[in-house]
DNA sequence: TCTGGGGTCCTAGGACCC
DNA sequence: TCTGGGGTCCTAGGACCC
């Protein structure tokens, strides 16, 4: 008989926004941004202007994340705008992190404001519940800011839970209680049930979680596919997924960038493609990784996708040998005079280690050794401080705004 | 003044092999 | 003078998450 699992959801409330206040107060601004209308946006400027996080006023008036800056003012003409600032997110995040390696050893970071706990081992006498509400409190205390705590048997329904009412709350969402408190809530809050699914899920006639979960799950099958059975067990409150607290390396690591403006010019978007190829081998090879397939996205001013890959010959973390392929990639793919919006750089099936095949190739050795001294400088005194031709430019582009 | 960036996972369809 | 059927690998695109 196995033991039933104890998993809390620690979820913080605003997370971008509380950050940003934080730090604003800690500058001396009097102003607290969590009390007045505000949000977190990006720079219109480089046509990244949408809401990543709003506060209880903004949203209370109908700001929504995700919308453009252009009309959450028209909703709310005194909304303050502030800009991100990921490295306190970091920052703040680690404080938690912190914190939270007091309860137990099994923690999984499940993105920067989110954590799963595995509680089965280390409840010492006390209850999950208890330990939820001392985490609560323990955080607004010492680190400033609230959150959210869901408490179940799995993740799933911890992470429901943690998502019921906001902010500063703690609720159990126990199988016994999922009819009562799930089922009746709209389907499109089901995790992993995103705005292309609600209406295929609708015209089955689906409405509610209890809907999807009293469904029939081999026509959920037939229709959906894998996604159909996931879908028919979350909303049954099933998942057996394990907490994961050692962090898997990454499966694949990208840049993108959308272009301050529409850019038709082949060779200026190579400049772009080589600053991209750039940071994202430098962080492959931070990693102590190698990529074996590599693609390069881009989108048409008309918001069309495309993307294009090929594999290597032999895997490889090396800048100049990976960015001549991505080039061949991006030539095969872009038509001159196409305006495009937005391009992007990704490396794929990564591993720790290089098959050395490229022994062969005297250059090699020459362009990783170049790599290596580029890598230390930029370690050193900045990623900004050195670059090759591609980088200035990008820099050129944005400062052009 | 329309619409970010970084990921993971899944699927359909084509190429190729036996 | 019709057009098998498995299996695997690969690519492009798309859905979802925060």
């Amino acid at each position: 008989m196995e033991v039933e699992r104890q998993i809390l959801h620690v979820d913080v409330n605003n997370a971008f926004l509380s950050w940003t206040a934080i730090e604003r107060l800690r500058k001396g601004d009097s102003v607290d941004l969590r009390k007045i209308p505000s949000a977190i946006c990006g720079d219109e400027n480089k046509r990244s202007g949408i809401i990543l996080a709003k506060s209880p006023l903004a949203k209370a008036v109908g700001v929504v994340t995700g919308e453009t800056v252009y009309q959450a003012m028209k909703k709310c003409p005194n909304l303050e705008l502030c800009s991100t600032d990921f490295k306190a997110y970091q920052k703040h995040s680690d404080e938690l992190y912190d914190l939270l390696t007091e309860y137990t050893d099994v923690i999984e970071r499940f993105s920067v404001d989110e954590c799963f706990l595995d509680m089965t081992n280390f409840l010492m006498g006390d209850t999950l519940l208890a330990k939820a509400h001392e985490i609560n409190r323990r955080v607004k205390n010492e680190l400033g800011f609230t959150v959210n705590v869901g408490v179940s048997n799995n993740k799933l329904l911890a992470k429901m839970a943690s998502d019921f009412s906001k902010p500063d709350k703690i609720h159990t969402l126990y199988p016994s209680e999922i009819k009562n408190k799930m089922w009746p809530l709209d389907v499109s809050e089901l995790f992993m049930i995103g705005k292309k699914s609600v209406p295929k899920l609708n015209k089955m006639g689906i409405f509610k979680i209890g809907d999807l979960a009293c469904f029939d799950k081999n026509i959920l099958i037939k229709r959906m596919g894998k996604f159909g059975k996931l879908a028919w067990e979350y909303a049954n409150g099933f998942d057996e997924s394990e907490v994961v607290a050692v962090r898997e390396k990454a499966k694949s690591i990208g840049n993108s960038i959308t272009l301050p403006m529409d850019i038709s010019n082949a060779d200026k978007l190579e400049s772009i493609l080589l600053a991209l190829v750039e940071q994202v081998t430098f962080r492959l090879r931070k990693e102590n990784l190698f990529a074996s397939t590599i693609s390069v996205q881009l989108r048409t001013k008309d918001f069309k996708d495309f993307s294009h890959q090929t594999k290597l010959d032999t895997s490889s973390s090396n800048t100049k040998e990976i960015y001549e392929k991505a080039k061949i990639v991006f030539r095969e793919m872009y038509k001159e005079n196409i305006p495009i919006r937005l391009i992007g750089f990704r490396v794929d099936k990564l591993s720790d280690t290089d098959e050395q095949i490229s022994f062969f190739d005297p250059n090699k050795k020459e362009n990783d050794k170049l790599d290596k001294a580029l890598d230390s400088i930029k370690s050193k005194y900045g990623y900004m401080s050195i670059t090759r031709a591609g980088e200035l430019n990008i820099n050129e582009y944005l400062k052009r705004k």
